[in-house]
DNA sequence: CTATACATACCGTCGGTCGGTATGAAAGGA
DNA sequence: TCCTTTCATACCGACCGACGGTATGTATAG
């Protein structure tokens, strides 16, 4: 059983039976024995040879969810016919027609529900993908199709507000309760000369959002924001 | 040591050494030990005997603090003689006013670090606080104070912004750029037809900001949203 | 006398460590 | 070319201290 040749396979062995425990019962209640119970056939010292801690487990997992987004970046930040405007709204754009990732996402949003995995979550969006926006605001701002006097402040509304409010699972809503909080949105930020929200955009995160919404949920009780235990 | 005649007083002793633990190192990694080193002269005992378990004395803090926003309400909700609008003004203006209470929340603030804190207080504002704001813009719809299409958008916008947007804790800020913070709020809520905040409003969360902000915090390295450890 | 306010010894589980073992692959000699 | 030596590494599993929580005992106020 020792000296296996391949052993990426087993690292993502790791990852993959640590995100489903993760995302069954939370971080901080999934114990490195529940992994090992999920594997069936590794020990605790192949996880801590390939892991230096739980943390680094979780920081793995969020590591290969984020390079989705980090291509997408790659690819704007190189194009010289955008205006920023239009690299705002192809960033969300991308993010929403993509069934693939749409359907990882729905898979990653019980996670929020960890406090643990919410705080870094809050922290990467509130921090990386704000800096990342205000490059495109600002490039809108010297290029005129984002005319604010708010480059900053839009960059973080624009960062949290789609990942977290528009998205049915801490504030859950039907669907034309959903689309009633994206024209909100909208007007909120054309008040502030950043019209990110046209209708194409709107139809985009419709049907996107169609997709994150869990199939079939029964529950009286709407799971309401950062629902623990 | 044994039959205390006055049990509150240890229980309160508990409250305030894991307040100050949890201040200093965070829920998770605060141990019931630290909170009887914190103590002194108390047994694991004492505290099973106060409190069921960690997290309730975790809830027991968290009701404690929100008995000062429970007094507005109760004092605004009876009130017929102001508009939905001034409710809300009035709900904000309190707030940011009391001296006291703001240095109560600054020494909180290091708690909503912690990622079982900040979730507990998360699902706090975004559920019963956003409900009781809503309560106040559907009254404004219905005298005309607060016109707006969008009175659920409105209340949720209302009960996290203000909490961990505009307040210098997780996106840090000089006093100018909260206050261009602020004004990008107003902008924002007046597109929506909820004017909540007016230059009267504005100068109060200046000078509560003030007192919020840390005193004389020295690191190169802004404190960022959620950070850990 | 009884209910209660504690103290203390103890339990199962946790994240993490550590000495050890098995093996693949490179290196070297013939 | 084949065999052997060497070494880095994949993995094992017993063990550790600390943790949250419990069971039971004891002293005292009422």
């Amino acid at each position: 059983m020792a000296r296996n040749a391949h052993p990426e396979v087993t690292r993502q062995r790791i990852l993959d039976a640590a995100r489903a425990q993760f995302a069954a019962k939370g971080f901080e209640k999934t114990s490195i024995q529940d992994i090992l119970n999920e594997l069936g056939d590794l020990s605790k010292g192949a996880i801590y040879h390939h892991f230096a801690s739980k943390e680094a487990i979780l920081d793995a997992l969020s590591n290969q969810d984020m390079e989705f987004t980090e291509n997408i970046f790659a690819r704007l930040d190189s194009d010289k016919t955008m205006s920023g405007l239009q690299k705002l709204q192809e960033t969300m754009r991308s993010t929403m027609r993509d069934k693939q990732h749409l359907t990882a996402i729905r898979a990653l949003l019980p996670q929020l529900d960890d406090p643990t995995t919410l705080a870094a979550n809050l922290r990467h969006w509130g921090n990386e993908l704000s800096q990342q926006l205000l490059v495109y605001i600002e490039e809108g701002v010297a290029d005129g199709s984002t005319p604010t006097q708010y480059p900053r402040e839009a960059a973080q509304m624009l960062a949290l507000l789609p990942n977290y409010w528009l998205i049915p699972h801490f504030f859950p809503g039907t669907p034309s309760e959903l689309r009633h909080r994206i024209e909100c949105l909208e007007a909120m930020l054309e008040a502030i000369n950043v019209p990110v929200f046209d209708d194409a955009l709107i139809d985009d995160f419709m049907t996107g959002i169609a997709v994150l919404a869990a199939p079939s949920n029964e529950s009286t009780e709407a799971p309401q924001i950062a629902t623990e235990q």
